[in-house]
RNA sequence: CGGGGUGUAGCUCAGUCUGGCUUAGAGCGCUUGGUUCGGGACCAAGAGGUCGCAGGUUCGAAUCCUGUCACCCCGACCA
């Protein structure tokens, strides 16, 4: 490919609006060019870089034995309506309301294909003899992202691989859950991703595994827990730490103090001479009766955020709750350094809780906010949520239920129970900065920010039994089908892969998803012989098969090179007046220092060699 | 959805507070000619803008007012 004739608008000016480095690098490479929030066009090189990721999908996907098909992006909105989801995602799903025909209201943009793929396997998957089966897609997904941002990082339409299988027993599904989950590295692996799988929260769904797959960057959207040794990584969403010990000092008496306009724990601990880890936290919350709302929607569950097809929601049994709802109120307690995790607490809680308002809290404790304390409450909330690590403390410290005083001495277990119908004790707080890996190896846990490139996620049969889709079994018994899905964010892996690979000059792409595997740069375009040469090596590295990109246009050096290093091209190949009096071509590595000189003789072969090197280690 | 901010040339921005001194500007990019030529050159001459849009105030609006749209940032939300 002749630059000459090609289209790549790099720019100098970095755009006033990006932060995030794959963001900024990527249109000053001119790789993409936006077009409204969250919406792209991917210019030349952007798409053979998205072209060659969609490559090493499909021919993982192939290879792991999945069957790749092609859903539509326009979907009836009456299959939303069987899933529930046309009431659950509503701020998810696009519309096509407004539209002037009658039959566009019928229709929504696809934001992931669970009930497409159960539609499917509903028609068609009737017998156990057609079990296990996994299928694929690599399609736009659409979404309607209340704020896209990051660049390509989250947009409101993307490009996803979303896989689904079909089970007939729960063993099937592990045996293929782990399929994939072999595959997801080789794929993640071969883009020249610096990958870590990480547990994930399975929402609402329970029990079943979901993992996640991580790039560690700085411009990630996601928390992840990871030890120092290794041995444990997990969304911090539902990252856990090593249970606490029991405390052992002996249990002194309650003693009030007075705290005057000291609510906040870092106002109060002053006073009580206290340190933060001997305060209870005590959290005041409302809830609807009825049953726990779904969980968080994983980005790349097909059916949830922007990589993993379809973890969606399903909806609450519209029917509980009817009629005269009560507010439950529910009392939360952790520990005064730490932060409560809503998630686990909503787990825990069997319920969906928001934090209560003033006027309610201060009708329960008497009491400003600020000076809550557990003491004395149980018989008038419907139920106390004790994080085990504040089971275990001995005379802390917490809120008097008196404005302006607190409470020394307070002891789990005596000054409020530890058991009972109402109580539960459990692991409710977020993990810190340091807190001993759950494993059992102690290894103190380090918080990353992390982009989601991948995720896979037992679905069990939420859409199956939703939308009917059922198969007989050898017994002729009809059973909803079993699933699992896949999903990988196609546009994150470019970015993470430039997160992970930059430096200030620019992009430094793995071989395996670089737009172009070798830059011939002729650095006189004027000078016959260095056309001559130039030339020749080209043509005979596009002849050999590699994605090379000529850069004959006739710029000034300092010019091409600057270029040169912005769009990141693995190998450069430089032709010059000056090289060639020293006996050749230099032939430089992105990213690398030195510039060794080649015969022009021996060029192509030494690069050849060095590209299928270079793809064979990532394929390893 | 809450809070904040920005819309002026393909890009990055000045001018807006204090309406008229601008025939709407600069740099980058683009065109033409010349010089230069191994790390984003220089000189000269050009092309390019309904100042987001719609109303209003005024003798006069990029500038003031109202509305509206778009985009960005923080947060919320994100089976």
């Amino acid at each position: 490919m002749h630059w000459r004739n090609y289209f790549i608008p790099t720019t100098k000016e970095t755009p006033k609006d990006a932060t995030a480095a794959s963001h900024v690098l990527m249109l000053r490479a001119g790789l993409i060019r936006q077009l409204a929030a969250g919406v792209y066009t991917y210019l030349p090189l952007g798409f053979r870089c998205l072209r060659k990721v969609e490559r090493i999908v499909r021919e993982e996907m192939d290879r792991a034995g999945a069957i790749e098909l092609r859903m539509p992006c326009l979907t009836p909105l009456s299959l939303w309506d069987e899933s529930g989801r046309s009431r659950t995602m509503t701020d998810v799903l696009l519309r096509l309301d407004g539209a002037v025909w009658d039959w566009a209201a019928g229709l929504v943009l696809g934001p992931t294909h669970e009930e497409i793929i159960t539609e499917l396997a509903r028609a068609y998957l009737k017998s156990y003899k057609q079990l296990p089966i996994n299928l694929y897609q690599i399609q736009l997904k659409f979404r309607g992202e209340a704020r896209p941002k990051s660049g390509v990082l989250r947009t409101r339409e993307f490009l996803m691989k979303d896989a689904y299988s079909f089970h007939d027993c729960k063993p099937s599904l592990d045996k293929e859950y782990d399929n994939m989950y072999a595959a997801y590295c080789r794929i993640f692996a071969r883009s020249g991703l610096p990958y870590l799988a990480v547990e994930a929260d399975t929402g609402a769904m329970g029990g079943d595994a979901s993992h996640e797959f991580m790039v560690l960057t700085d411009a990630g959207e996601d928390r992840v827990a990871v030890s120092a040794n290794g041995d444990y990584a997990a969304n911090l969403e539902r990252a856990t730490a090593a249970p606490p010990r029991e405390g052992e000092a002996p249990a002194e008496p309650p003693r009030e103090v007075h705290t005057p306009n000291a609510g906040r724990i870092d106002e109060v601990c002053p006073v009580l001479g206290l340190p933060p880890r001997q305060m209870i936290k005590t959290l005041i919350y409302t809830a609807t009766e009825g049953p726990a709302a779904a969980g968080a929607a994983r980005n790349l569950a097909p059916g949830a955020g922007n990589v993993a097809p379809g973890a969606g929601n399903v909806a609450a049994d519209p029917r509980v709750g009817r009629g005269a709802p009560r507010k439950l109120r529910i009392v939360a307690l952790v520990r005064g350094d730490h932060e409560i995790n809503e998630l686990k607490l909503n787990r825990a809680a069997g319920l969906t809780l928001e934090l209560a308002d003033p006027e309610t809290i201060e009708a329960l404790t008497g009491a400003k906010v600020g000076f809550a304390g557990p003491q004395g409450l149980i018989d008038r909330i419907d139920k106390l949520i004790i994080d085990r690590e504040v089971a275990v403390l001995r005379n802390a410290a917490s809120g008097a239920n008196k404005t302006d005083y607190h409470v020394t001495g307070v002891n789990p277990g005596r000054d409020f129970p530890l058991s009972g119908d109402k109580v539960v004790v459990a692991d409710i707080r977020t993990v810190a900065e340091g807190d001993p890996s759950p494993t059992g190896s102690g290894s103190p846990l380090h918080l990353r920010t992390a982009i989601e490139v991948g995720h896979v996620f037992k679905l069990g049969t939420k859409y199956s039994a939703a939308l009917g889709a059922v198969y007989l079994d050898q017994n002729g018994k009809a059973c909803p089908l079993i699933m699992g899905c896949y999903g990988i964010g196609l546009n994150r892996i470019l970015a993470a892969a430039i997160e992970a690979h930059h430096d200030d000059a620019g992009i430094i792409w793995p071989m395996s998803i670089a737009p172009f595997e070798v830059l011939v740069l002729a650095l006189d375009p004027r000078d016959e012989e260095v056309m001559r040469v130039a030339t020749q090596i080209h043509d005979e590295l596009a002849a050999a098969g590699i994605d090379v990109l000529f850069d004959d246009r006739d710029e000034r050096a300092g010019f091409k090179f600057k270029d040169a290093d912005l769009i990141g091209i693995p190998l450069r190949v430089v032709v010059g007046k000056k090289s060639l009096t020293a006996g050749g071509v230099e032939v430089t590595e992105r990213g690398k220092e030195g510039k060794p000189i080649m015969s022009p003789a021996s060029v192509v072969e030494q690069t050849v060699r060095r590209v299928r090197e270079e793809l064979a280690k990532l394929a390893r």
